[in-house]
RNA sequence: GGGGUCGUAGUUCAGUUGGUUAGAACGCCUGCCUGUCACGCAGGAGGUCGCGAGUUCGAGUCUCGUCGGCCCCGCCA
């Protein structure tokens, strides 16, 4: 087809062009037809320009304008259509100032249609009401609209100014098999089976991690790479089956090198995504302080509202639901929301129920008025107890408390949802608050498995334990701290590392404290073990979820937002529709009967 | 695996106590309209009420099952 090619994008028109012939080439994104003068506003990924088709211009070629006129009359949304006209200024009064380009518009002379569309399922315009599955459906027009388009243009801003960094930083970007060997350990991996070898199958890489390992004991010395990782397990807002990594491994370093190098990447996305001068360095919790405070290992500090510790207030309590958690080594935990004792029931009743599909036994709270409390639970209490709990906590008349009790791990969980919930209901968090990054550090080496009575590896095997804490390994290994961190975004985790083991010795130990067999650790992870006894450097690592960093850089709700075919969660693409069903000729190659 | 929630026109939704021909807005189609930009005006088409059973004289509405979307718990070294 004969078209003519583009002298300028829809988005880039000014007042200085008025005058000048232009081709513009795009999509129909509306059209106003008002008898004998039709406004189409065309569309393509740099913005949308107004053009007129009028059926009788003198300042048009006569001819052509009014036989582009009678075309135009054909134009429906979404048609691909080549428009070649003149830049005029608009009449004063028929300036859009919700256009970039809304000061001039552009009179017609020719029209090419050089595609129709049928009329689309949904609108494609931002605020579209289409449900998201609608969308996903017919994805590649849903990705039409420009605040899908800002979002991935977004993400490959990020994406280069990630790559530039580690490379001017002197990393070298390495590509690692997405065909691997499956190791049990952790997620559920996607297999994908051998045909060659009957009964045998490749697993795809969770992450690249003891690639890159091994390519520390080859010398890379500082290797990143930005990977694409799969993990077979349920799917959420911020989860997807599929998704990429910004894997980093650095030798001869400790934990402050790693952290250098990424508060200088976080640095440099502040201020250009942003717009933002991060202060250096970013501030650290431990892990117990951060689920002791904020019941949660990636808490949003945007807010306060800490949890604190009411043990002590209730050891003797009058209230035995309280007195009998802290006696048999549970957990009495508090918040105070300011000035929420204006609560009504049914919002306290919507509270207990929150907590209550958490697992927790109930709610208690405590309106505080100026001589006591007011609640149904104050009648069990001493008074001296009253007064303690308002003082641990600083509570003021007005104000609400909220308590949990129970087991302790799961009560600090709770209240820390508990936490985000009261942040959200009360709507603390507002698009103004500035956004907060912080490290959690010293989380624990090992954690317990009630089911399978064993010690799991909370992080992976391959992490160091803090050396100071070596010797618990065996004496009491749920106590050891690992030499591992998580960075935090507004209540997110978006990237998790450690300093691993280079030592075989110690990787032995390891394996034992989690029942991990010599045989058992050869068979699985022989390679990466075998390779430490040729001169394995000291390093250590991070890996970024990229999906969550743009989904928060973003500002939108949710991971799928950054992908451009993302899955549902159901682990299904409603556009293509797999995983489907293979033919019976495809599973006899691969050895594979379907019971 | 478990819990919650939703499913009615192309889309987003309403639909009373089970009762006549299932409605609205937007979109779509036709006509009119020279400065619209959520254009306006007039007319029109458009329905497997997710699917399958059951109760009933009668089911969009009640019951059971099932499928699908979203959110959460478990899970995610």
């Amino acid at each position: 087809m004969n078209f003519n090619i583009r002298t300028h994008n829809c988005g880039e028109l000014r007042e200085k062009n008025i005058g000048e012939s232009v081709v513009l080439n795009g999509w129909v994104d509306r059209r106003r037809d008002l008898g004998s003068l039709i406004f189409i506003w065309i569309r393509d990924r740099y913005g949308i320009t107004q053009v007129v088709f009028s059926q009788g211009d003198a300042s048009a070629e006569p001819d052509l304008n009014k036989e582009s006129y009678e075309f135009a009359k054909k134009l429906r949304n979404e048609f691909v259509i080549s428009v070649e006209g003149k830049v005029r200024k608009r009449p004063d009064d028929a300036i859009n100032a919700e256009l970039l380009t809304g000061k001039i518009d552009v009179l017609a002379n020719k029209l090419i249609i050089l595609n129709e569309a049928e009329t689309p399922p949904f609108a494609v315009k931002d605020d579209t009401d289409a449900f998201e599955d609608l969308r996903l459906k017919y994805r590649y027009l849903d990705l039409r609209r420009p605040a899908l388009q800002k979002v991935l243009l977004l993400r490959h801003r990020m994406y280069q100014l990630v790559r530039k960094y580690f490379d001017e930083n002197g990393f070298a970007e390495i590509e690692t098999p997405v065909l691997m060997k499956s190791t049990p350990e952790g997620a559920r991996d996607y297999l994908v089976p051998s045909r060659i070898h009957k009964g045998k199958f490749y697993a795809l890489p969770q992450s690249p991690q003891q690639y890159k390992q091994l390519l520390m004991v080859s010398g890379f010395d500082r290797y990143f790479q930005i990977v694409k990782c799969f993990r077979d397990e349920d799917l959420r807002a911020d989860r997807q089956p599929e998704f990429t990594q910004i894997d980093v491994e650095m030798s001869f370093v400790n934990r402050e090198q790693v952290f250098n190098v990424v508060e200088g990447l976080m640095k440099l996305l502040f201020k250009q995504v942003w717009g933002i001068e991060l202060s250096l360095p970013i501030q650290q919790l431990t892990y117990d302080e951060a689920m002791t405070n904020y019941g949660s290992d990636k808490p949003d500090l945007r807010f306060g509202m800490e949890l604190h510790n009411l043990n002590d207030v209730f050891s003797n309590s009058g209230f035995k639901v309280l007195s009998d958690v802290v006696n048999s080594k549970g957990k009495v935990s508090g918040l105070v929301a300011k000035q929420c004792a204006s609560f009504s029931r049914s919002q306290l009743d919507g509270l207990t129920n929150f907590v209550k599909n958490l697992g927790a036994k109930g709610l208690v709270w405590f309106k505080v008025i100026e001589d006591g409390v007011d609640s149904p639970t104050a009648k069990f209490l001493k008074e001296d107890e009253i007064k303690n709990l308002k003082a641990n906590l600083n509570a003021e008349p007005n104000d609400l408390i909220l308590v949990l009790a129970g087991e302790k791990n799961s009560t600090l969980n709770q209240m820390g949802s508990l936490r985000l919930e009261m942040a959200k209901r009360l709507e603390i968090i507002k698009p103004e608050t500035p956004p907060s990054l912080l490290w959690v550090t010293d989380f624990p080496l090992f954690e317990w498995d009630e089911e399978t009575k064993r010690f799991y590896a909370m992080h992976h095997p391959f992490t160091s334990p803090k050396i100071e804490e070596v010797d618990l390994l065996e004496k009491d290994p749920g106590k050891v701290k690992a030499q591992a961190y998580d960075l935090v975004l507004n209540g997110n985790e978006i990237a998790g590392g450690s300093i691993r083991i280079h030592n075989s010795n110690l990787q032995s130990r390891m394996f034992k404290a989690l029942s991990i067999s010599d045989e058992e650790a050869q068979q699985k992870f022989g390679f990466l073990m075998n390779a430490f006894k040729y001169g394995a450097p000291p390093h250590g690592g991070i890996a970024f979820g990229f999906d969550r960093m743009v989904m928060l850089f973003a500002g939108v709700e949710s991971i799928r937002d950054t992908i451009a075919f993302p899955k549902t969660a159901s682990a299904v693409s409603l556009m293509d529709e797999c995983p489907s069903e293979v033919s019976e000729e495809q599973l006899r190659e691969l050895h594979i009967k379907i019971i």
